[in-house]
RNA sequence: GGGUCGGUGCCCGAGUGGUUAAUGGGGGCGGACUGUAAAUCCGCUGGCUCUGCCUACGUUGGUUCAAAUCCAACCCGGCCCA
């Protein structure tokens, strides 16, 4: 039962024949594979650990599969455990349908498709469901067919319900549902095959036995490597802040990516672009920046990437970022800024996620600058717009503002 | 439903009437170093136009000159019993 209901791991050489298998099948047949890709909308940011997904089922479809992308936004307000050490807050319909539209959006609905994520174009290539559109509407007989698929055991047996249950730490009844819902998914939309991370195997596997238990063949499950964020240590996740959104500025994204732990560099250029390793440069630094370069490319085109790389060079070139007066950088607002304003109450004022608090102390630290002068006292007073118009904030090594208006 | 233990700052976790934004660790941030990295070292880590004022220890109310610390009710969780 174990074995058989366990999705093929893309490592071994069944999986390959599995998938192989059916891609044959499909071909002789004339029709396409539905892969499924399911995504919870519970947050807004998608970024590049989502990424290596996408741009597997993008490959589906450039070889003529049909994508079927799942928006949970039904299941989003569950809130899969999967990594989670305790229950997830419950979001609202609306939350959960805001954050789906924009998902849409940062996938590269309506954009250049050069840059999307995946074909939203190609006739037959994407189908995007939202799965409300059934499980919405399960009556209790039918919620009870569900949860009689599935055992106790076998859901402690899933790793992060047993660390909870081991650590005496809540479990909700309704926890428990998030499995059997997403795997009703792929049953509702016949799915051929499942993309996911590796912390999906349990999820995935769900799916196929209830498509089994309802008749359908089972899907297979292509399970894709989890991407270290920019610590190089956990996995990339928004609430551990150590990502790289698809939406955030070309400078921005390039001066992570260029920071990031060597030990990572390698891993980010298998897992997130399409370039040789052997034809890249072996310095570390250089290979570095060469990473950076791509996948900001990549997202933003090539024009923009050379661009933050020339900007990031400046800000950092000269101590201390000297260069950042004829940088390139974002801007931030004086408008809201009341006229004599002291350094720190400054800082917090325009708008840039930064408490006055926060400010005082970075001054304090000798982390702030003003056109790469070192700020020294949090208590220095500005009379005026005037004496800071145009001139670059620098917070600590990353964040530079160009102070404009007011 | 009964018994019992427990709910502390981003997380873990001390603290059990009286210097106090509240020991320690993790994480995060800033600095030094460097390759703008890692490792290491040092510092910071509630908010506020701030030499002071607010808000904080599950919730509400109470006892006290004084409570995160005592009492009551309520909410939530673990374990045991039913």
């Amino acid at each position: 039962m174990a074995a058989e209901s366990n999705p093929p791991s893309p490592s071994t050489k069944t999986a390959d024949q599995h998938l192989a298998a059916r891609l044959d099948e499909a071909k002789r047949q004339g029709r396409p594979l539905r892969i499924k890709l399911g995504i919870d909308p519970t947050g807004s940011d998608i970024h590049l650990g989502h990424s290596i997904l996408f741009r597997k089922l993008r490959a589906f479809q450039d070889a003529g599969h049909t994508a079927v992308l799942i928006l949970g936004d039904f299941t989003a307000r569950i809130g899969d455990p999967t990594g989670k050490s305790a229950t997830r807050v419950q979001l609202s319909a609306a939350e959960v349908e805001a954050n789906a539209e924009t998902y849409l959006v940062q996938l590269g609905l309506g954009q250049d498709p050069q840059r999307a994520l995946l074909d939203f174009t190609t006739p037959g290539r994407l189908e995007v469901r939202r799965n409300s559109e059934w499980l919405a509407g399960l009556d209790l007989p039918q919620v009870i067919d569900l949860l009689g698929t599935s055992t106790v055991g076998q859901m402690l047996a899933k790793e992060d319900f047993a660390n909870r249950y081991g650590s005496g730490t809540a479990i909700a009844l309704h926890e428990f549902l998030y499995p059997l819902l997403q795997g009703y998914d792929s049953v509702q939309v016949q799915a051929d095959g499942e993309l996911g991370g590796t912390d999906q195997k349990f999820n995935v596997a769900m799916g196929r036995d209830l498509q089994r238990h309802f008749g359908q063949r089972p899907q297979f499950g292509l399970l894709l490597p989890i991407l270290p964020g920019l610590d190089g240590v956990q996995k990339m996740s928004k609430s551990l802040g150590n990502t790289v959104g698809l939406q955030e500025e070309p400078l921005d994204m390039y001066s992570k990516l260029e920071k990031v732990p060597d030990a990572l560099v390698n891993t980010y250029l298998t897992l997130l672009t399409n370039l040789d390793l052997a034809l890249l440069p072996t310095h570390p630094r250089q290979r570095q920046q060469a990473m950076a370069l791509a996948i900001t490319a990549a997202r933003h085109g090539e024009a923009a990437a050379l661009e933050a790389q020339a900007n990031a060079g400046r800000l950092v070139a000269g101590g201390g970022g000297a260069g950042a007066a004829e940088a390139e950088v974002p801007e931030a607002s004086l408008a809201a800024v009341n006229f004599p304003a002291t350094a720190f109450y400054l800082i917090g004022a325009v708008g840039i996620g930064v408490t006055s608090s926060e400010a005082k102390r970075k001054i304090q630290d000798g982390g702030v600058r003003l056109d790469g002068k070192k700020l020294l006292d949090p208590n220095q007073v500005f009379a005026s717009p005037e004496e800071l118009q145009g001139k670059v904030l620098q917070l600590g090594k990353k964040t530079f503002r160009r102070l404009v208006g007011g």
